[in-house]
DNA sequence: GGCCAGGACACCA
DNA sequence: TGGTGTCATGGC
């Protein structure tokens, strides 16, 4: 029997009836926006510090060159997939990311992503971080988003938004922010999936700190999500 | 023209 | 171990 202490009783009420409000204001948001689990891991990488606009970008562009395919992102020389996805922003840098997240693929799952998501999550997130360019927050987007495992992702807004509302102190590790919210909401990929991404279409929609968001559904006297 | 965006890493004290 | 600099484009 597992038992669950009162106050993350309470915690974990408080944490659904904030993904409720959330949802009901953006909508359910079937995330990530990508068409394959490459596609997904790919803008995984690409997202890093940059905003999702010009990841979509650079995404044409590899489509449109027929690159996105673990073939075309082995074969291809790292300046032409530079250039592909200049658009993203620090281009050399995540060129170089994408050769070896596929460097890893192929290394310890013959190429497969069937194999590799068949692999414990656990396990898998410990090898992922192992990848150069690999940080936690990417390595558990690939989880989630490209693998279907139920684990919780903590971005920048995350700990922006719950921060400013009283969760977190806000400069927690990112491990420590991940285990607040899986300790109290239960395990579930289809939620953890939906939650991330309604923290980011609050974070990037609605809460800046000036003018006053008074769409955001969080916000109450005195409470006004900052930067 | 300045600030910011769905991070991660190298380097240094 | 924690702080700082670097990587860089595009939208507002």
């Amino acid at each position: 029997m597992i038992f669950v202490s009162g106050w993350k009783v309470r915690d974990r009420k408080r944490l659904l009836d904030i993904y409720g409000l959330m949802k009901k204001a953006h909508g359910h948001q079937g995330w990530w926006p990508g068409d394959t689990p490459l596609e997904i891991a790919v803008g995984a990488i690409l997202t890093q510090n940059t905003a999702w606009t010009n990841v979509e970008k650079a995404i044409r562009c590899l489509k449109a060159a027929h690159a996105l395919s673990l073939a075309r992102l082995r074969a291809i020389p790292p300046a032409r997939l530079a250039a592909l996805i200049r658009a993203s922003g620090y281009y050399t840098v995540k060129a170089d990311r994408l050769k070896e997240f596929i460097a890893f693929v192929d290394a310890r799952f013959g190429g497969s992503f069937d194999r590799m998501f068949s692999c414990d999550p656990a396990e898998l997130r410990g090898l992922l971080l192992g990848v150069k360019g690999i940080g936690p927050e990417t390595a558990d987007s690939i989880l989630l988003y490209a693998g279907g495992k139920p684990v919780f992702v903590v971005d920048a807004y995350t700990k922006r938004i719950f921060g400013r509302l009283g969760f977190l102190g806000g400069d927690e590790p990112y491990d420590e922010i991940q285990r607040f919210f899986t300790e109290r909401l239960p395990v579930d990929t289809a939620l953890y999936n939906d939650y991330h991404a309604q923290i980011v279409m609050l974070g990037k929609s609605v809460c800046r700190p000036k003018p006053r968001c008074d769409a955001c559904p969080l916000r109450r006297r005195g409470c006004v999500i900052e930067r």
